[in-house]
RNA sequence: UGGCGAGUGGCGCAAUUGGCAGCGCAUCUGACUCUGGAUCAGAGGGUUCUAGGUUCAAAUCCUAGCUCGCCAGCCA
């Protein structure tokens, strides 16, 4: 196959080759196949289908990765296209996200940009063109009717008592429903097929419908609307898709899918299916998600513990860690459920190119060095990022009186504990070594302040005899300090599979009580004061965060947490400092 | 007890189509370190769903079975 890693049309996108390993995903064997056989004249036209009616969450990041990824690797296009037939459910809102949402991931359909209700016309024609091919009829039953003349999975139905209909009678009843003569729910337009077939989908399934709601994009001008097995095909018919790839639980349509197409005699692309993303600890499917914001478990679509898109951008994933996840996680077609930690190593090993260090401390405890002179500043040298160079340094101000972390302080260290602790010498980072002298405590006994030395000698963090310390801590100046709010942020989740649960139990019984903790007081180095909403940063020692986009304000910013470091000491702490 | 699909280390995927079962994540160990981060080195972990069969040779082919997923919307 073609491994040119031009971008298409010179829209920016991502590596081309990315997702393309060395060996081949199922679906990139079918198009290498078939252009080598020529199968579609060397094209490959590919689209991205969301319907409406809800954000993108992460699982369509596989399906768009997958689909524009392949038009991207064949120099080819990837259409945009929304299904948007139902109008019951369907908002503009939703329409906006998604394109936002794709173009943010790093895709771009150009001038692609397709909707289902741009062919009602032709769909209407070619439903048309049934009829009259008796193909087609227009049934009386009531939902409930045909849900009962359907059959069982292993009864056959029964045929429609309107089943044999002239073909006359069936045209003349089409037009009145297109012009709205009859009731929702009193007719419908199905496909005349099989009523005994062992695949449910072939038992003269329903065609059109009668709905007398406005569309987002045709107004009033429909009151009935073509269902999806039979716009599906046909929109990617018009369109000349080479590969209309789509998700497992589409597999028992495909023969639909097909038996319309051929009935019709038109272009027919193949249909192919795979298996969607599922991620540990989160649930992916638009009802819950309805659920949880519309229960105020969330604060709504774009909550940062939402595995949608916007969830993730703003709790400051990148386009490119979700990227790498969709390439690692391949393509294949059996159900599976990611670890959720992958997401998080995609993450980190992005953000730890990328992200400036800061220091931040978020649950602050007073140290006073109590040889420093007092009233004096100095302006240390920290440097941006370890990993690059050309990020360059910074000038952070150090002063008598600094805050540390609480967890960096152990008036009673454990075993393997090596940060400050009564007469023990750490290094701030830096800024100087430092000795913990004695403790202040209220009259509860709570250590309120720590009283260190500290040795002038080690300034910028070096020491000049060779000394070691143990353990590097972060810091911040008292003085210069900035307030700001800090959240942080688990599983939504407390259990991997949150649909485990016991009898009588749903997976909202699951959630995480502690999946945020919001801490107000922590105090920032001051050149996080303009820190750019979502942009990455990481508090050393502590994690990658963002600025939120939503709640900052300025010179009150709000961050997020959005994954922390590794961190071995939680690791050795958990198992009791064995 | 209908149809369709899928079973390979804990998880996600490979295996040039019959030729020594590999990779990533996770886990563990060690080295190094001005982030207990990062990095580097290494380790453990497999009856390839099961049972038969074909073959010099089977994850791969054949037979039978088992388990799991999806399907009975006028949703997509």
């Amino acid at each position: 196959m073609s491994s040119a890693n031009k971008e298409t049309d010179g829209k920016p996108g991502p590596d081309a080759s990315e997702g393309a390993g060395r060996s081949l995903d199922f679906v990139r064997k079918i198009v290498a196949e078939d252009n080598a056989s020529g199968k579609w004249d060397g094209r490959v036209v590919t689209r991205f289908p969301p319907e409406p009616n809800g954000y993108l969450h992460i699982g369509h990041a596989k399906s768009i990765c997958l689909n524009f990824g392949i038009a991207a690797e064949n120099n080819s296009v990837c259409h945009l296209r929304f299904d948007d037939t139902n109008p019951e459910k369907e908002e503009t809102e939703y329409v906006e996200s998604i394109q936002a949402d794709v173009h943010w991931l790093g895709w771009d359909w150009g001038k692609n940009l397709f909707y289902a209700s741009d062919y009602f016309e032709q769909m209407y024609e070619y439903a048309v063109q049934l009829i009259k091919a008796g193909k087609a009829f227009v049934c009386d039953l009531t939902a409930d009717q045909v849900r009962h003349s359907r059959g069982t999975l292993t009864t056959p139905g029964k045929d429609s008592p309107f089943r044999n209909r002239s073909i006359e009678e069936n045209l003349d009843l089409f037009q009145r429903m297109r012009a709205g003569e009859f009731d929702e729910g009193t007719k419908t337009l199905r496909a005349k097929i099989d009523m005994a077939s062992p695949n449910l989908n072939l038992r003269d399934p329903v065609m059109y419908r009668i709905l007398k709601a406005h569309h987002h994009r045709t107004g009033d001008k429909w009151c009935i609307y073509p269902m999806y097995d039979y716009a599906h095909c046909i929109s990617d018919s018009i369109e000349h898709i080479t590969h209309s790839i789509c998700t497992l639980e589409f597999e028992d349509h495909r023969p639909l899918y097909d038996w319309f197409l051929n009935e019709l005699d038109v272009y027919h692309p193949q249909q192919i299916e795979f298996a969607r993303l599922n991620l540990t600890y989160t649930v992916m499917s638009k009802r819950k998600f309805l659920e949880l914001v519309r229960g105020g478990h969330v604060s709504g679509w774009d909550d940062p513990r939402m595995p949608t898109i916007s969830g993730f951008r703003r709790r400051g994933y990148t386009p490119e860690s979700i990227r790498d996840l969709c390439s690692r996680v391949g393509v294949a077609k059996n159900d599976s459920v990611v670890d959720f930690a992958m997401l998080e190593h995609c993450l980190r090993e992005d953000l730890n190119k990328r992200a400036p260090r800061m220091m931040a401390v978020l649950r602050p405890i007073k140290v006073v060095l109590t040889n420093y002179p007092e009233g004096q500043t100095e302006e240390m040298d920290a440097v941006n990022n370890p990993e690059d160079p050309s990020a360059g340094t910074r000038k952070v101000p150090f002063s008598r009186v600094l805050y540390i972390e609480q967890d960096d302080f152990r008036e009673v260290p454990p075993p393997k504990f090596y940060r400050l602790s009564p007469g023990r010498e750490v290094r701030l980072r830096y800024g100087y070594f430092i000795t913990c002298q004695e403790v202040v405590k209220d009259s509860a006994g709570n250590v309120v302040e720590v009283h260190c030395t500290y040795d002038p000698a080690t300034r910028g963090g070096d020491s000049p005899d060779g000394r070691k310390v143990k353990a590097t801590i972060h810091w911040v100046s008292a003085e210069h300090a900035i307030n700001a709010e800090v959240r942080l942020y688990d599983h939504l989740f407390r259990k991997e599979d949150p649909d485990d649960v016991a009898e009588g139990q749903t997976y909202l019984d699951n959630l995480n009580p502690n999946s945020l903790e919001v801490l107000t007081d922590c105090r920032l180095e001051p050149s996080l004061a303009d820190a750019k909403p979502g942009a990455p940063v990481q508090f050393e020692r502590l994690g990658y965060f963002c600025a939120d986009p939503v709640d900052s304000r300025p010179g009150k910013p709000v961050f997020n947490r959005t994954a922390t470091l590794k961190d071995t000491w939680a690791k050795i702490a958990k198992t009791g400092g064995r």
